[in-house]
DNA sequence: TTCGTTAATCGTCGATAGACGATAATAGTG
DNA sequence: CACTATTATCGTCTATCGACGATTAACGAA
């Protein structure tokens, strides 16, 4: 239980800066791909926003994918999930699951 | 929204510590009142266990309760909606809500 | 190839987190 | 009141985080 422990830990640690939080909530209404408009909208240093950038897709919770001399960011929230479960498990003592069961490949 | 994720990241920052989910586990398995208790269970220094302790309170993710010479611990998982909104919205852009609707208003 | 654009990395700095032992503060008990 | 048990706080140390400027790497275009 221990190493789940520590991949919610860096879950939960990849979350827990508002910048951090920023980028995810642009990433969330931008669908397509945005590469250094980022750095313009968060308001920091371009280093400062590559290394959030980097930390975040150390966690797994965003995509890069090389578009010619940008990139391209996209939401992985699956990666997520043991977060959002353990999170679950503390509201929900009761009503355990309440979704489907089963929502990974949906398309 | 700058506040809002303000309190989020603080949220998150609670969850990221291992031995903080562990004391949450803690608590949600033990629904009596344990005090002391966690120090033996989480392998850590008496001051280490009660720092940790003070952050989960500020958070207010657990309550503590004074009973008798000891200390009262429980959870109070309400605290981490903000958290828990905002891992839903990243993670369901399609399908909103899919549990009960009446826990909060939907927005 | 050379240039310009974009992203990642490096080095540094101050601030914060995390751990510990030691020391108070609090509450019940004799 | 004195004593014990439990918890909180203090002081200190190391490690990590977060921010920045400067530099480097990668790629497309001229």
């Amino acid at each position: 239980m221990q190493d789940t422990d520590i991949e919610i830990a860096e879950l939960a640690k990849a979350l827990a800066h508002p910048a951090r939080l920023r980028i995810l909530r642009l990433l969330l209404a931008t669908p397509g791909c945005i590469g250094g408009d980022i750095v313009g909208a968060v308001g920091l240093a371009q280093s400062t926003v590559s290394e959030h950038l980097r930390i975040l897709k150390a966690a797994g919770v965003i995509t890069g994918e090389i578009s010619g001399p940008r990139i391209c960011y996209a939401l992985n929230p699956a990666a997520l999930e043991p977060l959002a479960d353990f999170i679950g498990t503390l509201t929900a003592p009761s009503a355990a699951v309440c979704c489907v069961p089963d929502e990974k490949e949906i398309s």
